[in-house]
DNA sequence: TATTGTTATACTCTATAACTATA
DNA sequence: TATAGTTATAGAGTATAACAATA
């Protein structure tokens, strides 16, 4: 069963990703959503997404130059920068959450309500799930 | 609801591919799946995946490269070029598959069986909505 | 001496434009 | 003349190696 449930997901991830035709490259996406939990250095970011300090380097500048983030030094320890997403960056991710939403509920709208009440407690598990 | 669900469907992809490193690159993977049903051109695949030509060329170059697929003229059509996958090429999607299946079945494992039972319902309803 | 971040350089994936071969 | 595919070239994103600044 596990095997269907880790497809399906997959599937929706995919179409949702496809058919929403994001202004913002995903690995933006992702500095962008880790910074909602507020300022956090390029070094935590890079780990975060376990990418290399130079690409989050290059990532964080381009998230300056599309004003969707700024960054300011750490008063604390010279060597660091702090990065943190402009109120343009927070705006920019909810365009494009609410396009991904849109996109889902056109399609969970056409459901029977037991299918919608099925579906709804799968979310509240799934979330949990990938809390771990 | 419809929110909850697409986030909770696209947190547990984001964490699968994550979590799973893949010894087939993303855009590999989605070529290879296509050509389980069947030979295809590159022009064809170009298409579901939304790329052009040339870069579906460099793609399919790079699968035949590693073994994953063979290039075979087409009988009908000398303009054309037909993509079949190896053997080699689904022992290399089913290990990917394998791995993957694996992360969600050791957290699936842990649940209660009647969230386990929502959830398998939810994967049913999850595909339905994927293939529209 | 260790840590944080950047710059230099190369490789891969993607795109547009121009080309070859076949219909 | 249109279509299928490739080659040429350039623009991003990522990686490793080398460097600068601070702890």
């Amino acid at each position: 069963m596990s095997n269907e449930l880790r497809q399906a997901c997959m599937r929706i991830a995919r179409r949702v990703r496809f058919e929403s035709d994001d202004a913002i490259a995903p690995h933006q996406v992702s500095v962008l959503v880790h910074l909602t939990s507020g300022p956090m250095s390029p070094g935590e970011l890079a780990d975060r997404d376990r990418v290399t300090a130079p690409s989050m380097t290059r990532t964080v500048a381009g998230l300056v130059e599309a004003g969707w983030a700024e960054r300011e030094a750490d008063p604390h320890d010279g060597r660091r920068v702090l990065i943190t997403i402009t109120d343009r960056g927070r705006t920019a991710l909810g365009t494009m959450r609410h396009r991904r939403d849109r996109w889902m509920f056109t399609r969970v709208q056409r459901l029977s309500a037991r299918d919608q009440a099925t579906l709804a407690r799968a979310a509240e598990i799934l979330h949990r799930l990938a809390d771990e």
